[in-house]
DNA sequence: CCATTAACTGACT
DNA sequence: AGTCAGTTAATGG
């Protein structure tokens, strides 16, 4: 069995879906590999659909003073390119580590999609999560302060990262301070004096790669 | 006052 | 050699 048939069945938004079909799609996919700091698109980049299927992946654009603005850190398992059906986003897709991806075009993805009704079904709830997902990553973007800025950031990376309860967050996945400032838009020192003065809060401890945020601790400090 | 840039430093890989 | 985080000094809104 070819790896992107496998690779495949494995897909959450693809699980399920009979081995046949998947196979005239796998069929159909080219597939790259992408060294790490390697672009997998740029802005230009506007017929492709890629699946990312081992490694990570930045994306990000530019903002108006050429900063660069981390929008998300893609995992495995994840569907992305610049999708919208004329205008570029002016995205940037970086792999930041050795990466593999599938390759297809929008048209190849929009037939095969728009043939079952199952995976229209499953990719248009995909990305009805990820724009309810960008709402509130917006909102709290433009109205948060830096602290609820950060809190947001956690539960969001922790859905994606990691694992989310009712009194902790875990990010699994090494994040630097450097990445953590760039999706929030403040400098690299400025988002290390905050984590530590969280940990020193005990809000926020750490062990390797795991980042343990305490909720009722935040909620404590933070909330009136 | 608060955050930013720039620069230097030590720790780590 | 390169990356990362902690710190300081100067600058600006």
């Amino acid at each position: 069995m070819n790896t992107k048939l496998w690779y495949l069945k494995h897909l959450d938004i693809f699980s399920g879906i009979p081995e046949k079909k998947l196979a005239v799609i796998s069929s159909l996919m080219g597939s790259r590999n992408v060294g790490k700091r390697e672009l997998v698109f740029q802005p230009e980049d506007l017929n492709k659909v890629y699946l990312l299927k081992s490694g990570s992946v930045e994306l990000y654009h530019l903002n108006s003073e050429g900063k660069k603005v981390i929008l998300d850190q893609l995992e495995p398992g994840s569907i992305f390119g610049d999708l919208a059906i004329s205008e570029s986003t002016e995205n940037f897709a970086e792999a930041t580590s050795d990466a593999f991806v599938c390759i297809l075009t929008k048209d190849q993805f929009f037939e095969i999609v728009s043939k079952d009704p199952e995976l229209s079904t499953r990719v248009m709830k995909f990305f009805l999560n990820k724009l309810s997902e960008t709402e509130r990553t917006i909102s709290s973007l433009a109205t948060d302060n830096l602290v609820f800025k950060f809190s947001s950031l956690l539960h969001r990376l922790a859905k994606n990262h990691g694992e989310e309860n009712e009194i902790k967050i875990e990010i699994k996945e090494k994040f630097t301070h450097e990445t953590l400032a760039a999706m929030l838009g403040v400098s690299r020192q400025t988002m290390t004096k905050l984590i530590n003065a969280l940990e020193k809060q005990k809000i926020i401890t750490r062990s390797g790669k795991i980042i343990s945020f305490d909720k009722v601790k935040f909620d404590d400090h933070y909330l009136s």
